[in-house]
DNA sequence: GATAACATTTAGGGCAGCCTAAAAATATAT
DNA sequence: ATATATTTTTAGGCTGCCCTAAATGTTATC
């Protein structure tokens, strides 16, 4: 069975939702918001979504992907980070200049063209963010990474990843002289703002606000 | 100015379509039979598109494209032949494998991606079914071949392309060993059902029928 | 030139996906 | 517990793109 593109944006946001609300389903404002809608138009797309048995969904009571709708989920951010890493290894487009191409990439129809492309740049595990690429069944190699700032203390860090893609938080990155794989030694922690001192890569010292913390996903260095 | 996929598939058909038909306009019945809709859907949308300057468009007078129709049409085509390159050369599909995916990429927006795309897999001028790639001008390097169906006489021929894509006539062709540079000796003429008996690449004697060979496009090798 | 055959357009309608405004349900505050 | 604020749903409507059936224009035939 073939779904819209307008279908699998729906999927796709309601399976990035979910991963923050613990548990809960998702709410139609939440999800309006995300697809840059309505929330009236939300309800509407929800009734045929769970009419097709890829949500499970009750008025007024969030929503949630069937194991139907999140392997498919799951296929569409599959996809999307495979021919992210394409674009970045094989045609040397910048880690900010890839989203909004591989939104339209992901909708591309074929099973055996995502298995080739994904051999032909070398099974990569993580895409250019540091985002985990599930394998052709579905499934993550997951790191338990987690936000700098949900780590109060000064120490190690290992860069893994990015919670925010536009182009302006990457941009920024790159500037401050930070890419995946970076080190980051917490030197200070300021109280008042939740600001953060660091050294980046033993020799580059930065300051990070509390925001740009929280979409920096790092894990702990023993 | 973006445009929808129904738009740009028939800015497409009415490209191709005007190839054949000699100077004239094309015809209504002759999109919605290229388009696999019905004739009444596309008078509807030829409103559209003559609205939006991509077509001229005179009730009962067939539709001929703009300049602007026009360099959006070959865009598309460019796009497609680039992609099906791609997909054969860098992911070793055969090439009669390639145009349903090839159907959908052309759909992508970028023009940065299909100029780096192209550079990747080496400024090609010609996809695997041997049609000419415009450059990103829009300029086509074309070779004057002509269907064999159109010679009527013998001698040696060079097969630069094919008019036709489907699955089974690839298929045919690839199974009686023939491909893009082969050469083909005109043994006889079938002046009952204008069917010829042939020479490939000095060897592998063959029969083709009129139609096979109508869609086979040659170039006389002096 | 009339008539038949064929091509094209109009009229009216359906479905997907969006909208606004208003109503209903739920959550929050007092 | 009631009042208020917020979220969600319903009702009704719009546009893009498709359809069928009927009407109209064009072309071919005698």
């Amino acid at each position: 069975m073939q779904f819209s593109v307008t279908e699998e944006n729906y999927l796709k946001a309601i399976y990035m939702l979910r991963e923050n609300n613990d548990g809960g389903g998702v709410g139609t404002n939440e999800l309006s918001q995300q697809l840059q809608n309505k929330a009236a138009s939300v309800t509407d797309m929800l009734k045929r979504l769970a009419e097709k048995k890829l949500i499970n969904y009750q008025k007024y009571k969030g929503v949630v992907l069937t194991s139907r709708g999140e392997k498919l989920a799951i296929k569409i951010i599959r996809k999307h980070r495979l021919w992210e890493t394409f674009l970045v290894e094989k045609l040397s487009f910048k880690w900010d200049e890839v989203h909004e191409i591989a939104e339209q990439l992901e909708h591309i129809q074929s099973d055996e063209l995502i298995n080739r492309l994904e051999n032909f740049i070398g099974n990569p595990r993580f895409d250019p963010h540091g985002d985990p690429i599930p394998d052709s069944k579905g499934q993550f190699n997951f790191l338990k990474s987690k936000p700098l700032s949900q780590f109060n203390q000064k120490g190690n860090y290992l860069l893994t990843g990015v919670s925010e893609h536009s182009k302006s938080f990457l941009q920024h990155l790159t500037s401050v002289g930070l890419k995946i794989g970076d080190s980051i030694k917490v030197d200070e922690l300021n109280a008042f703002d939740n600001s953060y001192k660091v050294t980046i890569n033993k020799k580059n010292i930065q300051f990070f606000s509390n925001k740009v913390a929280s979409h920096i996903l790092v894990v702990l260095k023993k």
